[in-house]
DNA sequence: ACCTGAACACCGTTCAAGT
DNA sequence: ACCTGAACACCGTTCAAGT
């Protein structure tokens, strides 16, 4: 009823309330179900409404990726670089499995240029860094490892028939075992690994 | 001239042609270019016609997929698991990156069940075996394997904004030594990996 | 069996106009 | 500045009809 509006009328949108709306619908509808016009509906808006608020569905989409990032736990100081690597790609695996319908879109970017991916990468290079890593090896480890973690969010959101998806628990297991290889491979490669303690549990939280 | 066809009058369209053309046009015209209607264009066809040779747009790029999947190098037996490992990995990643345009339909399909992919999993899985991995851990590494190399071609293909691609042996050269990091780990995890003999030259071809 | 014409239910985006 | 109506140039797919 209060859905007639003439030319001129506000709507009160807000570009927060078209993000919103963009991670509501992707959730809901999946990758596919997240067109302009899907969400103007869902906002009760003509589809070119959005466009005051948004520069276009390229752009819209580009915030969704960084926004997600900022909820990758950085880790504290205390556990040696290894641990502190492990503990940041787990953070980033975990963040993207819970948010399964927005992987795809990081694969199809498979950049994310935003202010949060850059701020993940320097504390990726101060770990590695202490973990041994010299030189170039540097940002080839942070790459092979972003690589690698977006790529196993990837293969564990997509069901084969989205029938039945994997147990989250066994696949954490299956990442942690593959970034633990890499890891070793990593630290390994380098002639003197600088180890500073023999690896203990994990901290706290 | 010869385009005016009225129903009934047949195009001499096959499946075959119908496939070569969606590659034609993936390469040409990028994945946003491939469309039932820009196929159908190309083959001075109208669009419905499609339909007679190919079951659905998603049909047609499975096997589009698999196809690819063929011309991967299957290794000869002669220089140890971890060297025929490289090789095929190798391959798969060559493969890829030379067809930049199927990369983000792999990505977005993620599974590629087709037949050659079956033959490349058992090959893979007999290396693995060889290097002595037991158990679970061997499809377990499969996975981290086919995973990093489908995610590495990923990255490599889609420059930051579309303007220079990464250099080709620059590229080849990084995931050399990902791939190194991650088979070291994989076979340095295990206890005993039964290594034939020392690391030599590849093999001739 | 293979193809066309026409249609259905969609897309993203732009442009002019209204307040 | 923010929104609507209308339009443009597209999509994938289906259905009936023709030979």
């Amino acid at each position: 009823m209060t859905k007639a509006r003439g030319p001129g009328q506000r709507a009160g949108l807000t570009r927060e309330a078209v993000l919103t709306a963009a991670r509501e619908q992707l959730t809901e509808g999946g990758l596919d179900g997240l067109t302009m016009r899907a969400l103007a509906r869902r906002l009760a808006v003509a589809p070119n409404a959005l466009y005051s608020h948004v520069q276009s569905k390229t752009g819209l989409v580009d915030e969704l990726l960084d926004e997600l990032l900022a909820s990758v736990r950085t880790p504290d100081d205390a556990d040696g670089p290894i641990a502190g690597l492990t503990e940041v790609m787990s953070s980033t695996y975990d963040v993207l499995t819970a948010h399964p319908d927005v992987v795809p879109l990081y694969l199809a970017r498979q950049g994310a240029r935003g202010a949060n991916a850059v701020r993940l990468g320097e504390v990726m290079d101060a770990l590695l860094v202490r973990a041994g890593v010299t030189g170039p090896a540097v940002a080839e480890a942070r790459r092979v490892l972003i690589i690698h973690t977006i790529g196993s969010a990837a293969f564990a959101t997509s069901a084969p028939d989205a029938d039945r998806a994997i147990p989250t628990k066994e696949s954490q297991r299956s990442f942690g075992q593959s970034l633990r290889w890499l890891l070793t491979g990593i630290a390994g490669s380098d002639p003197a690994p600088t180890r500073e303690r023999p690896p203990k549990r994990r901290s706290v939280r």
